[in-house]
DNA sequence: TCATCCCGCCACAAC
DNA sequence: GTTGTGGCGGGATGA
């Protein structure tokens, strides 16, 4: 918005300047203006009325100046169009033109194009003639002028961001062509990713409506649901796994299940249900899916920063296509396109991100994390499904053919990444915007696949909402979960594909400790979610009573707040855990896995977290995940810009794999799952059939690679850390995600905990007589308030049922701004080796605290970032992987309440933020079990 | 040399 | 058959 704002400015500006030159300056300004005028008049008198223009111009203050001239402009170049840059260069020649050019610079090329349009040719001829043409040359827009983002800038610039409904215009996609002086062709470009996000909508041949972004929050709320149930993050973390793997191997990576996962999901969508595979295929591979695709990427991903090639990994794997370089390099070309748009839209911006091999282009998601009511609201903003090109083209039509067909797929697949079933479909209709989200669905999906994927969120939240009924099946499934690996399975979405649908369903609630209640909500819908929060916090709650009870052991509740992640490990949650553990005892909760469970912990946090996506449990997921997602978080927005995503090289999943069984079987389990997941990103989905039908086998699996966490030593410095946590007592410290723009990482230590460790010292903080210690605000990005269950409170947040240890205390403060982190933990609860977990090391082994320490130990892994966006010094993050199964659950505690207290600014926001970043966090947890370490330059 | 991505050919779909 | 769409990738540009 911002972005297209000044572009708008910009734009505006010099197009009035030149007027202004015109009239005032000399004749040479005027013939530029005359020429926009008197083309415009007289080439295209129509052109220049049509009505796109006049209302555009109404609307938007920027109009008003701009369209105006605009409009003139716009018939100029329509006649020309032909020849219309040519003359553009010409007319570039011009000094005059030069010199207001260069003023103007940025928009040149666009302008530039237009009012050498409108100069007549006489003139530009003679430019040339005058040997004007080297300077022509050297005039002659400058590639990154004629970049498809300026040119997207210089398109926005033209409407409104938030239209009135009145002021809808359209947009003649000739007009536009010719009035900024290009190709057509370009304006589709740009309009098929403006349309991916229902910016606008196509209306008719070459007639386009322009609704502006009231509705773009729903969309990229709807995109992220879908996101987290295509477990986006987790493919994405695979691949970076692979990749490293690969790396390792250098050996060729050739896909593997995940993508056979993907590829079957696509091929299901485009090919087996729908009608024309033909007409699919190419469907899926427009650039308005991709775009949809790609922004789901950011999403989804814990650190919201997505580096192409994985994208275009990702996009090949569902589309299909062979791996092949060419098709890779041409998928890299389509995201250069959509980035681009997006980044004129001011959703993405550029970043580079460093991994071992060097350095890789990336973008990071800048735009809005957490979807709350939204300014746009679906219902009313929505462009009706008129508006929708998709529903308009019949898209949702076919979804629903298709939707129908793959129902099955929902449910058998039901995990694999993204299977819209009808099932999902009747989800999102039966959700409070079913009207609305019907749309996006249609919309978002605009394929088939999108549909499908809605049916699939539509059926994990079913049954998230069963599961959420049957708590108590939850318990039971938790336990079967922590019996069975399989079950835990990050990728759980499916887990229980064998069994239910969703099995984790029932785990994420009875999982948070938290309040059911709010867990419920933060429960994720999908397996991964519940399942991991389960894993850690279910074991807990459960050896407790199978209450859901907060987990007396950990040391803090998390509240959730997007922005926020709290991990705790106690002493006594080791304990709480052992009990855990000893339901648990498959788990394996081998003295080291406790610890290692870390990783994959997180990562099944971020993991369930994700899944929870239909289902605002999501704000539940997030918890889980938050932790580990949310250092990833964090690590990603301060490292705005260049990011060094180091990822460790061994596959993370076995690595990850530890299980810091210790904790919790169940998280050791999910956190098997997780691995699987990640050993099967994509797969993830399919995986999620044969890990989650070979529930056993997943089971082996995530012992196995509990075992070989164990086993490795060297499973890298996440391992380390994860080792670390595998210490008996989990360190208890809070992760705060940063809200957007929050620089560093805020952790909350608790008092017990040493707080020099973090540097922080206790005193420095404002301590409650909390025992945990306050991390200073402005060090920590704003963030929910925590408290440790030992604390008798209940927090508001978190459901009192859930917690009826944790002391609510301080929670109700009204005080706390998202700003202001609050946290409150038992000082029982935090043991001194919690201290390290704050552990500004990020090296520095964690006890494997079971839940918690898990996530330091991988979040010890010290992720550097660089947060451009942090103001402050950049700062090292520990990944909290895993939110091992200690971890909480912030997800479960989802409640609204929460939200409604916390609510920062820029974490807290919907639960949808939750899930994004819990999703993403998940997700991210297997690359958090890589470090990443982000080197932002700076903020950007 | 590599990252970026403009440009326009051409296939397919919609009239 | 014509026009609208948009996939695709060659190859230019810039760093």
């Amino acid at each position: 918005m911002e972005v297209s704002c000044l572009t708008l400015k910009d734009l505006i500006s010099p197009r009035h300047t030149r007027i202004d030159l015109a009239a005032e300056d000399g004749e040479n300004a005027q013939k530029e203006n005359i020429f926009d005028q008197s083309r415009m008049t007289p080439k295209t008198p129509m052109k220049n009325e049509p009505i796109d223009l006049s209302k555009q111009k109404g609307c938007t203050p920027e109009r008003n100046p701009i369209t105006p001239v605009k409009l003139v402009d716009r018939p100029l170049a329509d006649p020309w169009t032909p020849t219309a840059n040519l003359k553009m260069l010409i007319s570039a020649a011009s000094p005059d033109m030069r010199d207001r050019e260069k003023k103007k610079e940025l928009f040149r090329p666009i302008e530039n194009s237009e009012q050498n349009d409108a100069f007549p040719d006489s003139v530009q001829y003679d430019m040339v003639d005058d040997g004007t043409v080297d300077e022509f040359e050297k005039q002659r827009p400058s590639r990154k002028q004629k970049s498809l983002g300026l040119l997207c800038q210089k398109f926005l610039a033209r409407y409104p961001s938030y239209p009135l409904s009145a002021e809808k215009s359209t947009i003649s996609l000739d007009e536009v062509a010719s009035s900024l002086g290009v190709e057509r062709r370009r304006i589709y470009d740009i309009v098929n990713v403006l349309e991916s996000l229902h910016l606008v909508s196509r209306v008719a041949k070459n007639q386009y409506c322009w609704h502006g972004r009231h509705s773009l929050s729903q969309t990229l709320k709807n995109l992220q649901e879908i996101g987290e149930l295509q477990k986006y993050e987790e493919q994405m973390a695979y691949i970076q796994h692979k990749e490293q793997d690969l790396e390792y191997k250098s050996g060729d990576c050739k896909k593997e299940t995940f993508p056979d996962s993907q590829d079957r999901q696509l091929l299901d969508f485009s090919e087996a249900d729908c009608p024309s595979a033909a007409a699919n295929s190419r469907k899926d591979k427009s650039l308005r899916i991709m775009s949809q695709k790609f922004v789901m990427l950011f999403l989804v991903s814990k650190t919201k920063i997505v580096t192409l090639d994985i994208a275009a990994k990702i996009l090949i794997e569902e589309s299909q296509d062979a791996a092949d370089h060419s098709k890779f390099k041409t998928k890299v070309r389509r995201l250069y396109d959509i980035a681009n748009v997006l980044t004129s839209l001011g959703l993405i911006k550029k970043v580079h991100v460093t991994e071992e091999r060097g350095r890789k282009p990336a973008f990071k998601w800048i735009g809005p994390v957490e979807f709350s009511g939204n300014s746009d609201n679906p219902k009313t903003d929505v462009p009706t499904s008129a508006a929708l090109p998709e529903l308009k083209r019949g898209a949702c039509a076919q979804h629903q053919t298709c939707a129908n067909g793959k129902q099955r797929f929902a449910r058998h697949a039901s995990f694999n990444t993204v299977q819209p079933s009808e099932g999902i479909k009747r989800k999102v209709s039966s959700e409070p915007n079913s009207p609305h989200r019907e749309r996006q669905a249609c919309i978002v999906g605009s394929d088939e696949y999108c549909s499908k994927m809605i049916n699939l969120a539509a059926v994990c939240r079913q049954k998230m909402e069963k599961d959420t009924k049957s708590k108590i099946c939850a318990t039971e499934t938790i336990l079967n979960s922590s019996r069975n690996p399989a079950i835990i399975s990050p990728f759980s979405v499916l887990p229980d594909s064998g069994d239910s649908d969703f099995c984790f369903n029932p785990l994420p609630h009875p999982v948070f400790p938290v309040a059911h209640s709010d867990m419920s909500h933060l429960s994720l819908p999908n397996g991964m979610n519940g399942q991991v929060l389960q894993t850690p916090i279910l074991a807990a709650s459960k050896t407790e009573n199978g209450k859901t009870a907060l987990l007396p052991n950990q040391p803090f509740v998390y509240l959730p707040s997007a922005s926020l992640v709290m991990l705790c490990g106690s002493p006594q949650e080791s304990l709480s855990r052992e009990n855990l553990l000893t339901t648990e005892e498959k788990c394996n909760r081998s003295p080291e896995g406790q610890a290692s469970p870390l990783k994959p912990q997180a990562a099944v946090f971020a993991v369930n977290c994700h899944k929870r996506s239909s289902q605002k449990c999501a704000s539940l997921s997030t918890p889980a995940a938050s932790i580990e997602p949310a250092a990833k978080r964090k690590t990603m927005e301060h490292s705005d810009v260049p990011l060094s995503l180091v990822l460790p090289k061994k596959p993370f999943e076995p690595p990850d794999v530890e299980y810091p069984r210790g904790s919790n079987c169940a998280s050791n389990v999910h956190l098997g799952a997780f691995h699987l997941d990640l050993g099967t990103p994509a797969a993830a989905d399919e995986a999620g059939e044969e890990d989650t039908t070979k529930p056993l086998d997943s089971q082996d699996q995530e012992k196995q690679s509990q075992n070989r966490d164990l086993e490795d030593p060297s499973q890298g410095k996440e391992h380390i850390s994860q080792e670390n946590t595998k210490q008996p007592f989990f360190p208890q410290y809070l992760y705060v995600q940063p809200a957007a723009g929050l620089s560093g990482f805020n952790f909350l230590f608790s008092a017990n905990q040493i707080p020099g460790a973090v540097g922080l010292s206790a005193s420095q903080l404002p301590s409650l007589s909390v025992p945990c210690v306050v991390v200073p605000s402005t060090a920590l990005a704003p963030f929910p308030l925590i408290c440790s269950p030992a604390i008798t409170n209940p927090l508001s947040s978190a459901p009192a049922g859930s917690f009826p240890n944790t002391a609510s205390t301080n929670f109700s403060m009204p005080g706390l701004t998202s700003t202001t982190p609050v946290f409150i933990g038992t000082t029982a609860m935090v043991t001194p080796k919690t201290s390290k977990i704050p552990s500004v090391d990020p090296q520095q082994p964690v006890p494997s605290a079971v839940h918690l320490s898990p996530v330091f130990g991988r979040s010890c892994n010290t992720v550097k970032l660089e947060s451009p966006v942090c103001t402050g010094p950049p700062v090292t993050l520990l990944k909290l992987q895993q939110p091992s199964a200690a971890p909480l659950t912030p997800k479960s505690i989802r409640p609204t309440h929460h939200e409604a207290f916390f609510k920062t600014p820029g974490s807290l926001g919907d639960p949808i933020a939750w899930k994004k970043n819990e999703g993403n966090q998940t997700r991210n947890a297997s690359s958090v079990q890589r470090r990443l370490e982000i080197s932002s330059s700076g903020s950007d």
